[in-house]
DNA sequence: ATGCGGACCTGTTAGC
DNA sequence: TGCTAACAGGTCCGCA
């Protein structure tokens, strides 16, 4: 399900009922997330007041008292509040009950997510150590991803979601940065000219921002903390699209499947 | 170090 | 109507 706008939609709509709380209980119905949920998960964070609430690419992490929860949402997580405590469905696999009597609920159908606790910087531990830049933050810019592109033969789709290239771009911003960049998806990332990312940096950071303006992008289940969808889909401009018209040329957009992960493009405008 | 395939899961849909 | 196969928003790990 998330990638950046998405978990960016979520953090920014749980924030307010998270923020300042104290947790009261917690409860794990289903520890097989990707990685076991911790044992000691309750007994650790019982008691504790949730301080600030952030994200590194596309880990949520809460600051606590004297520790830091991480969270992922995997594929198909969702957090949600929710103001009563009614029955979990199938999937709630964990709540995170506050002082107040509000509830933090995370539903994740396959399962992908994880939750980890450290009691170190949290930018140190194993999962985030390794991130590459923000795209809304400075630090990515087009002379580091030529110069960091150089010689490889990697497929520039490929490349800008290795997330220690750049954090937070999925399958479906991949497709349409590319699209509004006009590169080929398939282009060997080493032989795109620093032009050409002069391009394609301002193109990552529009499609994110204008995704995160909209709430993100629903194609199936996402919901924000506070159960509604995003409205990027209305956006898109290839991914999803095979058959149909680009909106440019008229082109019909293609569909590859190059490894696991459907790639959708113009063949006219992208070289 | 880079690059690729496989792995982890369940739900939905397309096709026979 | 029912069965099966393919596919879905992520990313880590292990191997070449």
């Amino acid at each position: 399900m998330p990638e950046l706008p998405e978990v960016e939609t979520t953090r920014k709509g749980i924030a307010p009922f998270v923020i300042g709380e104290k947790i009261k209980r917690v409860t794990v119905r289903d520890p097989r997330l990707r990685w076991p949920v911790p044992d000691d998960l309750e007994k650790i964070l019982t008691g504790k007041t949730i301080r600030k609430l952030w994200r590194r690419g596309k880990y949520l992490v809460f600051d606590l008292e004297d520790c830091h929860l991480l969270l992922h949402l995997g594929m198909s997580g969702s957090l949600r509040i929710i103001k009563t405590e009614y029955p979990a469905g199938k999937h709630d696999h964990v709540d995170f009950l506050f002082a107040a009597g509000h509830i933090m609920r995370l539903r994740d159908p396959r399962r992908f997510g994880s939750i980890h606790l450290t009691s170190d910087a949290p930018l140190q531990h194993t999962l985030l150590k390794h991130l590459g830049p923000e795209p809304l933050g400075n630090d990515l810019s087009s002379d580091y991803l030529y110069s960091r592109s150089r010689k490889r033969r990697q497929a520039i789709k490929d490349f800008i979601m290795d997330s220690r290239t750049v954090v937070g771009v999925g399958n479906i911003y991949a497709s349409e940065s590319l699209y509004k960049a006009g590169i080929h998806p398939l282009r060997a990332a080493g032989r795109i000219s620093r032009q050409r990312y002069e391009r394609l940096v301002p193109a990552i950071r529009e499609v994110l921002q204008e995704a995160l303006a909209k709430g993100g992008t629903t194609l199936r289940d996402f919901v924000n903390g506070t159960g509604e969808p995003g409205y990027f889909k209305h956006d898109l401009q290839v991914y999803d699209r095979t058959g149909l018209p680009c909106q440019r040329c008229k082109s019909p957009i293609r569909s590859i499947r190059p490894g696991q992960r459907t790639t959708y493009y113009c063949p006219h405008c992208q070289t």
